[in-house]
DNA sequence: CAAATATACGTAGTTGGCTACGCTTCCGCA
DNA sequence: TGCGGAAGCGTAGCCAACTACGTATATTTG
């Protein structure tokens, strides 16, 4: 055993970005296995437009929850892939609305049964007496009300303040 | 609610790495409100340095569980710091030994009610009806057995087989 | 004991997210 | 109605991990 992971929670952060990459790397693996060019960070920005048709920059960003510039790296990729493909705005010059083309339908079509079958995977994996996904959820909603940082330095004052003057 | 939450699983990696981020980025907030210059990537080479004190440029990679480049990189960071030192094994030429500095091992004092801090609040944060820290030592254990792709492709042929001709 | 293999470390370049900043277009209000 | 702030998008550059590969020393083996 090794003393990482004994710190126990300190080294959270970095646990969870080791299982993430574990994760996304397998994921590739998968979709190779399957014959699918396809990366796992694609999911996302290809998922919400397969859900919701027609959106702009922004609106996908919000959707998935990243930066716009980070959506928008993911957005070259696929426009390079031809999976999407977008136009302006007729009535708001600003936004650039962007959509699936037919071979990017395709390939969603085409992914479904590997979706499913990473769904199963997953959900066998997360399956233990602590579940990841919900605690997961959970922990982010925690953290939404309050965040990390602000928490703390609220505890530290609090204990400080035991004994008043 | 937006989309991404309710594709679930699929998401996991994404929602993971965006945990990690969201905590580190926060962890050096509460080291810098106590006035103390140090980052949370620090942590793991420091963690196991102050317990274990000598150790070559591999087995702490090994410890922490990352990759030797990405050790030497932080190496580098807290030899600049004067956090470590290290000079070569003279029974083995090939290894480094690296050990805490007299600076170091102050901070790491200097540190402890901090992360006592930390601790606490991370244990209020996690403490819901899935406890985050659990899930990961649960699905780490599990995944170690066997990974993520694997057990997939394992899954998938198993379902090809329900119909064997 | 020399050659092949393995181990330890280092460098270079990649990746997948981010922040900071700037430009254009839109819209609300004086 | 025109102008100042807001919204949408884009670029540049950062960050913390990674893989691939190379060099030097140690170890094993024919």
């Amino acid at each position: 055993m090794n003393v990482i992971d004994n710190a126990g929670v300190l080294a959270i952060s970095t646990r969870l970005q080791r299982l993430a990459e574990q994760l996304r790397k397998d994921g590739v693996l998968i979709y190779k296995d399957h014959g699918i060019d396809f990366e796992p960070k694609w999911f996302p920005v290809i998922f919400v437009l397969h859900n919701k048709g027609v959106l702009s920059v922004v609106e996908i960003a919000s959707e998935i929850g990243y930066t716009h510039p980070s959506t928008i790296t993911l957005l070259k990729e696929l426009e390079k892939e031809k999976l999407i493909k977008s136009g302006r705005d007729k009535t708001d010059e600003r936004k650039r609305l962007i959509h699936l083309t037919e071979k990017g339908k395709e390939l969603v079509s085409k992914m479904g049964p590997v979706w499913s079958l990473m769904i199963r995977t997953i959900t066998e994996i997360t399956n233990t007496t602590n579940n990841l996904m919900r605690a997961i959820d959970e922990v982010e909603a925690v953290l939404q009300k309050k965040g990390f940082a602000e928490r703390a330095l609220e505890l530290k004052s609090k204990t400080k303040k035991k004994k008043p003057e």
